[in-house]
RNA sequence: GGGCGUGUAGCUCAGUUGGCUAGAGCAUCUCGUUUACACCGAGAGGGUCCGCGGUUCGAGUCCGUGCACGCCCACCA
């Protein structure tokens, strides 16, 4: 070897601890990552260059699930790419900190109830409720000090979230938090409200609507889901006005009977088309009520005709509307039965031909819940004083006990009402068209997802109801004037300026007033309701931005690259925040969305806390490591539900320490420094290079997955379990002094190259998924050696990596070698001595062709199979590519040392 | 009731545009251990690719149909 050849820097094994240590790797880089802001957002980069990612605020108040590290893993992965690619990476954490979840949890937590006309308690600081004081009733506070503890307690779930995020190492930049609760985020969910008013897009309405008793608060659409519920249908009779016809319907509400304002049934039912015009008689209340036909009352169920109830569902708000029905409101907002008064005239808006007996029966199921009145007026219902057309008593058959669909808050437990309210609302319904040609330009990932979006925005039947009649949330900024009689003139609201924002109606005052004219005739009141807590989710690209508050940073940061997010929240987070961009600014928010799956539990049942089959993230973390974790949650597909599998946990264990040992060997190798050159290194680099190809096509559709599953196989086929076996004693000629020819040198130094090369690629492509282990192999040389002190940052492999290195003369030599490898190893297994032992001789067959295209790599494979002396032999019937080690005779079996 | 997805080895999952003699890991069995790694290595066994029908020279892959499971949605009589 030339004198002046340099010899490769190598590490000291001796020097690297015998085991990998993750939690002290983790702290150690945690730390340092944090220190040299690596993954620091850089404002004053180009819009092309960056890489936007619209982070989901997780919902605090509600508990980690490993579904969170899941999903975040994923986007983290896609980030770690990006910023390899040389983008920068903006990666944002909010905290969705307002609404009802939060209240709930409140609620819960404490064991209180928000009540404004509670005064307020200063320094009020409570404890978590113990379960004596949950038996009692709930502790009442005032509605300041009912927000102070919604702030007191996210922040405590806040920690607990952002704890699991630097567990699992996310990358994200962590002086981008926002809180949907904070300054900026009221500002321009308000600021929204001002420029949707101006746009036309709100309006206040007086109508029924779908009403949670319990939060006694309104919901949209969005938040409804259907849950199968025992119910069932009971028969009563009703009379009809002037006759004594009598006429049987089904009803599986039978204690909204007070409200029935109606009755119908299908035009063309042959049993009812003589009643229709006529007036009905209800029993127990004997109100006259008309009977209409409607192409919506289905001949076939109950008995094909039926009461219209103020509101017994969605389509008796229908039937009430279009035929102009009177409105009898039983049912108060916290789920009672209200005081009414029958009378002849129906002047206080309940008729009846019978109004003491009406009254008298009332009164026994006024004041009760809707379960409790049920079961009272089935009873009122057996007495035949109120029958409406005799002695029988109008429940006239027996009740039918059937399962049947009702509607529910998501959040709630008792089914939802359709009660009459003011609410504000956006108008979407009139935008349809739009919202669906937004979806067409947004890219869907997996595609199919993008069929529960348009289904949805199709199927939209109501406008957004934007107002909810709670406490914690941002304040709708609007203001009624009061008339000389003290009323609120709801038609012409008083709107807050932009500059008021973020505002308060409660406490600020409407442009154009003076406070001491609150609540005063002639004066002011404040709009109490707060939005929606989607409302201002929806925003969170423009959260992020920071929108018209920076509108130059806004033009960079929307819209964003991409929305990560879970498939059950598309009619919701996606669906809303599609609107915002469409309505404010005639954009998409962003063009991608990447839609993971579930975790579901071993049974591949949904994961929730009343089966009892959750699994906790931090002990999970804790007890693999983040690697580990990242590797489980990076193995699945978007999109793909995966039953949880601990198993896949320690695959990533076992491909960690793998990483490990692997650096440990290639970086201690000592020799010459000198190009690729040998025939074997060149093909294993030809094999690399396509890798980093396809994984980059990969990464390029989000296909991280595959990514991580070509390159661990790659990994461990082509780079651990043979190449570096075949390339082991080549390289370590240099050591054992036998380098003094300028070929042993080459040769040696290309082994050694070309062993380098396969790390340093693979740590970059295993990077984003396995952060901690790589950087910290990439930290014992590569860092130094490249000027490039963090992995993350390094570029990811292209091209430029390959460039230098010469194509193989013989494409296949690299499989070749493996063959001829693999056929004396089984040679040995088949014999039962070990892999290492030596081979006296052996005869290696294949046919002509291949041994002759295997010539230049055989003297690797005999090396790594310790094959002293050996003979090739032709068999024209073996297959092409096919090898076979025959007669082999082993050396002995060293003597222990 | 409508829509979407899934169904491949005992388990968890890959299988691009139809070329498969169907793969990986885990688990099982056999063998092996001084020098990167027992948190290891070599090898073996294991499958009517949910059923049925069709298109094709050829189907795990495309079409039709049925079944099972899951999810989303739907107008509570």
């Amino acid at each position: 070897m030339s004198a002046d050849r340099k010899v490769v820097r190598a590490v000291d094994p001796s020097q690297i601890a015998k085991h990998f240590d993750p939690a002290d790797v983790q702290a150690r880089f945690n730390e340092r990552w944090e220190e040299e802001g690596t993954y620091a957002y850089d404002p004053s980069a180009s819009r092309e260059d960056s890489f936007v990612i619209d982070t989901p605020p997780p919902t605090v108040s509600g508990s980690l699930h490993i579904g969170h590290v899941f999903s975040y893993t994923q986007t983290d992965v896609v980030a770690r790419y990006q910023r390899m690619r040389g983008k920068n990476v903006y990666y944002p954490m909010g905290w969705d900190d307002n609404g009802l979840p939060t209240e709930r949890r409140v609620q819960n937590y404490y064991h209180v109830r928000c009540d404004p006309g509670t005064p307020y308690e200063g320094g009020l600081a409570l404890e978590a409720a113990t379960a004596k004081q949950r038996k009692g009733p709930a502790r009442l506070v005032s509605r300041k000090n009912f927000i102070e503890l919604c702030e007191v307690l996210t922040e405590i779930d806040e920690q607990a979230f952002l704890d699991l995020w630097q567990k699992v190492g996310l990358s994200v930049d962590w002086t981008q938090e926002y809180r949907t609760i904070g300054d900026r985020a009221r500002t321009l969910a308000q600021h929204s409200f001002l420029d949707l008013w101006r746009k036309g897009r709100v309006y206040t309405q007086f109508a029924p609507t779908m009403w949670d008793v319990d939060f006694q608060t309104a919901v949209a659409q969005a938040e409804v889901q259907d849950r199968e519920l025992p119910g069932a249908y009971h028969h009563l009779e009703f009379g009809v006005e002037g006759g004594d016809e009598s006429f049987v319907i089904a009803t599986t509400r039978p204690e909204l009977l007070p409200a029935c304002v109606g009755v119908t049934a299908h035009p063309e039912d042959e049993r009812y088309e003589h009643l229709f015009g006529r007036n009905a008689v209800t029993p127990l209340f004997f109100a006259p009520v008309p009977i209409f036909p409607s192409e919506l009352a289905d001949p076939e169920k109950g008995s094909g005709i039926l009461m219209v109830c103020t509101f017994g569902d969605a389509t008796d708000v229908l039937w009430w509307r279009d035929e102009g029905l009177a409105m009898r409101q039983v049912l108060g907002r916290a789920g009672r039965l209200m005081p009414v008064r029958f009378d002849a005239d129906g002047s206080e808006g309940f008729q009846s031909l019978q109004p003491d007996k009406a009254n008298a029966f009332y009164e026994q199921i006024q004041g009760k819940r809707v379960k409790q009145a049920q079961a009272a007026i089935v009873e009122l219902l057996a007495d035949p004083a109120g029958s409406a057309t005799g002695s029988r008593p109008p429940l006239c058959r027996e009740i039918e006990p059937i399962q049947h669909p009702v509607k529910f808050y998501e959040q709630g437990d008792t089914p939802l009402e359709y009660l009459p309210t003011r609410q504000w609302f956006a108008r979407l319904l009139d935008v349809k068209d739009e919202m669906l040609a937004k979806g067409e330009e947004i890219q869907w990932h997996p595609p199919f997802m993008h069929a529960r979006y348009r289904d949805w925005t199709e199927n939209l039947s109501l406008d957004w109801s934007i107002s909810r009649q709670r406490y914690s949330g941002v304040a709708i900024p609007v203001w009624y004037p009061l008339d000389a009689e003290g009323e609120r003139d709801y038609e012409n609201p008083i709107v807050a300026t932009e500059e008021q924002l973020p505002v308060d109606p409660t406490s600020d005052t409407p442009p154009g007033y003076d406070e001491s004219q609150r609540n005063q005739p002639g004066g002011f009141a404040a709009e109490t309701d707060i939005f929606d807590t989607w409302f201002t989710s929806s925003l969170s690209p423009q959260i992020g931005s920071h929108w018209v508050l920076d509108p130059e940073r806004h033009a960079k940061l929307f819209p964003a690259d991409v929305r990560p997010q879970a498939h059950e929240i598309i009619r919701t987070w996606a669906f809303y925040t599609i609107a915002k961009a469409l309505l404010h600014e005639n954009q998409i928010p962003w063009k991608h969305v990447l839609v993971s799956g579930w975790v579901l539990d071993p049974d591949r049942k949904k994961m929730s806390k009343s089966k009892g089959n959750t699994v906790t993230p931090v002990p999970l973390v804790e007890k693999h490591n983040a690697d580990s974790t990242r590797y489980w949650a990076a193995s699945a597909r978007l999109g793909v539900d995966t039953a949880f599998d601990e198993g896949v946990f320690k695959i990533g264990k076992r491909l960690v320490t793998k990483i490990f040992n692997a650096g440990k060997f290639v970086l201690s190798q000592q020799g010459p420094a000198a190009p690729v050159s040998s025939e074997l290194d060149r093909a294993f680099v030809a094999s690399l290079r396509e890798l980093a190809a396809q994984a980059t096509r990969d990464f390029d559709d989000f296909n991280y997955a595959h990514v991580l599953q070509n390159t661990e196989t790659f990994f461990w086929t082509h780079f651990t379990d043979t190449y570096l076996e075949l390339a082991k004693p080549r390289a370590r000629r240099f050591v054992d002094g036998e380098c003094d020819g300028e070929d042993e040198a080459l040769a040696c130094g290309s082994a050694i190259a070309a062993l380098r090369l396969g790390l340093d690629v693979l740590l970059r492509m295993f990077a984003p998924t396995l952060p901690y282990i790589t950087e910290e192999v990439w930290s014992w040389v590569f860092a130094e050696e490249k000027g490039q002190p963090t992995i993350h940052r390094a570029p990811w492999p292209s091209e430029a990596d390959f460039a230098e290195i010469p194509a193989p003369e013989n494409p296949a030599s690299f499989d070749l070698a493996v063959a001829a490898f693999t056929a004396i190893n089984k040679c040995k297994a088949d014999h039962e001595v070990s892999m290492g032992r030596e081979v006296e001789r052996l005869v290696l067959c294949a046919n002509p062709a291949t041994l002759a295209a295997a010539g230049p790599v055989l003297a690797d494979v005999f090396a790594a199979t310790r094959c002293r002396e050996h003979r090739l032999h032709e068999d024209a019937a073996l297959e092409d590519g096919v090898f076979e080690a025959r007669e082999p005779s082993f050396a002995p079996k060293p003597p222990k040392r």
